[in-house]
DNA sequence: TTTTAAATTTAGACTTAACTAAAAAAATAT
DNA sequence: ATATTTTTTTAGTTAAGTCTAAATTTAAAA
């Protein structure tokens, strides 16, 4: 079993890692607003563990094992944000520090029966795909509602990163994550879009369309 | 903000004075597993934030703020008891071990917004009060169904301990907490109720009766 | 290439919350 | 009332995870 601290370096460095193979100690210990001394002493246990590849001086990156924590962390996390925002009515900006607390519940049961309760959710409200159990990432063809094209469709999975306003518009006008959207046309003039969800005909203007996140299947 | 293991003691004392209002060291140590020699550790610091009146040798109880504090963290373990069971299915007996891991979560936002999600229970699945935000605990008028005569009407609340597989039966059977019960009929010979559930007529055993759990009104 | 600066590690200290062993106080039994 | 047992507290230790300050290694600049 893992400490909380320990779950929050294995995800630190899956997060960092998107960047560059090689994470610094000082990266670490920035992300996670720690000292570069304390952030050392994690990674030699780390390292003694088996979840990361650590050399004095040279930066660290995961193993194979330490990555599939750290992705059972996320999971975790993606997980109970979905319950919050859909369930509970958070806002988009509000669950991630109650969600980074709840990511270090540990039962695998529990996280499953969330799972079906949701409806088994590829994605998050921001988007981010959901790992399975096994810490697979399904890669989605993810898009912004104004780069598609008339007659295209999707299926709305998120909204950009610090737009929660929308999000409670979206909400406002009974508007789903999970809804299949089609574009109708989009008005050359103001690069308004006329879409469809739900039967219903909607008028999207262009910032609302610079952010919202769709799951296309070209 | 109070340590996870400063509620856990919080929470042992207000189980504790269930029993005597001045609690022994030893009784919470058994009660929490641990050395009488921690819980003195630990007692003086509490007494020093002033949740318990801490007397050397002489037992502790909790203060006014002590109280509210369990209280809180009480509402908080049955409300993510009743989750657990009503809306992630799960069986009565899996549920308290993570709870006790939930009930640590911060945030008032999340457990307002959960009580209201469940539809503001009175009662966990155990049929224990749940505390409203402000630690107030309405007592109820809790009875076995086998207490009541014909006619009488009652609500649901929960089972008694150790009877998870009647907890599942009800779930067969689309009956759940909240539900209304009325009396129509005892059969002498054996002891079975003839009730109304949800305009629904059903027959009870003796043994159903004996563990099922009714908020009555009389 | 040598010097300087930045990044990283080491060494030692602190805090929290547990522990063991011994001392002190209270309760019980003779 | 004294002796014995039980309960509780004190004193000192430990482990996890953080910190500061100093030393070391690597990277950058002159």
């Amino acid at each position: 079993m893992n400490s909380q601290s320990e779950e929050d370096y294995l995800k630190a460095l899956y997060h960092l890692q998107m960047e560059s193979i090689r994470v610094t100690t000082n990266s670490i210990a920035d992300y996670l607003k720690m000292k570069p001394s304390s952030v050392t002493d994690m990674l030699k246990k780390l390292a003694e563990k088996n979840y990361v590849n650590y050399q004095k001086y040279k930066g660290t990156s995961l193993s194979k094992k330490g990555k599939l924590v750290a992705l059972q962390i996320i999971r975790k996390h993606r997980l109970w944000e979905t319950f919050l925002v859909e369930k509970l009515g958070f806002g988009w900006g509000q669950v991630h520090l109650i969600a980074e607390q709840l990511e270090h519940i540990k039962s695998e049961e529990l996280i499953e029966k969330l799972d079906a309760f949701l409806g088994n959710p590829k994605y998050d409200p921001h988007g981010d795909p959901i790992p399975n159990e096994k810490g697979r990432i399904e890669k989605m063809n993810q898009k912004l509602l104004i780069e598609l094209k008339q007659n295209q469709k999707g299926i709305i999975t998120g909204v950009k990163r610090g737009t929660a306003s929308l999000l409670s518009y979206l909400d406002k006008e009974n508007i789903k994550l999970g809804d299949g959207v089609k574009v109708l046309e989009i008005i050359e003039f103001d690069g308004t879009f006329i879409v469809e969800i739900n039967k219903r005909k909607l008028t999207f203007s262009e910032k609302i369309c610079q952010n919202l996140l769709l799951e296309t299947y070209d």
